[in-house]
DNA sequence: CCAAGACTGGACTGAACGGTCCGGATTGGT
DNA sequence: ACCAATCCGGACCGTTCAGTCCAGTCTTGG
């Protein structure tokens, strides 16, 4: 037993609890499970589809003894996608999202930065995987309600995001700048062409499309303003 | 065996054909049948996705008898899904890109003529699928490196398609202009707006993504010029 | 210390899938 | 008329998959 809390958590952090825990709840690691499946199933999806991942391939990699121990947390397959995606977004609004909120930074600047963060990102995964949202909603978004909608959820989000930063940049924009109009033309762009730098594997492709991306958006700056 | 043929052809068709082939070789018509198998697979890859479509579900589509009268005309699932992809594609640039070499109209004119199309063909279709290519390229790119190389293909073509129309139109283009850059940035953002419209079936967004990218093109028409 | 609930192990099920095999029908060439 | 090639029908195979079942172990609250 101890050695399998052992496996389960990991290095020093283990050593704390144990030390702390007397009277705890016996099952506070339970969530600390459930995590380690989803995220173990966030790599596999991610890399290989919702379909092309298998419940085994998700006990494998993370570790689980069996059937059994992954329908404890997950009640089915489909709420375990459910489960990745919304984790997933989770971790996209607080760490990829991050630096469109960075306050010491111009807006439309912010912008550009983030741009150019999706960019190094795909370019250092080696043009693979793409955009784990867009995977999602080409392979999922016609065949199961239950991930449309939470797509949908996520890419308003996100959307929403992109507007208020435009909207704090309102100053330098152009009176007729259409905010809700931009953000979803900006996300469109972006997961296009994610998809298609997985396809031809092409940094300079990427980086055309981000710079022209960049020259849209500086397109609806007042005159005179620039960056 | 007539009642057979008569169900595999159709209409006057048929009638013309038997009356005029005497001494013709017995299986004219097995390309008929290779056909009727492709845009039965097509049209169940577009809905469902290449993992998604199995091969029986193929059978009863196109109306085969068993496994081996599909396995008779394909060694493969995959060879299947990569003609279906050529044959797909050979559709597209037939019709749906037919109206950029359209000579009776500006360039520019035709490109959004084009978008257009695409905005309509996607509302009419209920906002489903999508793009069958980057359905495809999001599903297969990463895992199977057959359907990679011929998606580049694709987006290639269309890119040259997009490039010569261009270059058309390069007298009322701006000096700066890179053609083959812009011929990217306007497949990826169709392809995302695409993607995007069959997660939030909304008409709006994909008509406000379709207008942006015009005036984008717009943008980089000579001083003056306008349309 | 005991009962209730949380958790684990592993065998099992039934359906779906891609693909094979082989016997038989149809037809063109000779 | 007969052979070979093409085409068709359907049973069959091995594998994979999501999901179930149950017997067992551990932990905590009472």
């Amino acid at each position: 037993m101890l050695a399998a809390i052992r496996q389960k958590a990991c290095g020093i952090f283990v050593h704390f609890v144990l030390a702390v825990r007397t009277h705890q709840s016996y099952n506070w690691f339970v969530n600390e499970t459930r995590s380690r499946i989803i995220d173990a199933a966030a790599v596999l999806i991610a890399e290989r589809g919702f379909k092309g991942t298998s419940i085994d391939d998700v006990i494998e990699r993370a570790s689980l003894s069996g059937k059994s121990h992954f329908y404890h947390y997950f009640k089915s397959k489909d709420q375990l996608g459910l489960e990745v995606l919304s984790r997933q977004f989770e971790k996209f609004t607080e760490r990829g999202l991050a630096i469109l909120r960075e306050p010491m930074i111009e807006p439309v600047e912010r912008l550009n930065l983030f741009i150019d963060s999706l960019v190094s990102l795909q370019t250092e995964r080696g043009f693979r995987i793409g955009s784990p949202f867009g995977n999602l909603a080409s392979e999922m978004a016609d065949m199961h309600e239950g991930f449309r909608e939470r797509l949908t959820l996520v890419f308003e989000r996100w959307a929403s995001q992109i507007q208020s930063l435009l909207w704090e940049a309102r100053p330098f924009l152009s009176e007729e700048a259409d905010t809700v109009r931009l953000s979803r033309f900006i996300i469109a762009t972006l997961e296009g062409a994610l998809m298609m730098s997985k396809v031809s594997r092409d940094a300079e492709m990427l980086r055309g499309i981000a710079a022209d991306l960049k020259r849209f958006v500086a397109m609806h700056m007042r005159e005179g303003v620039t960056i």
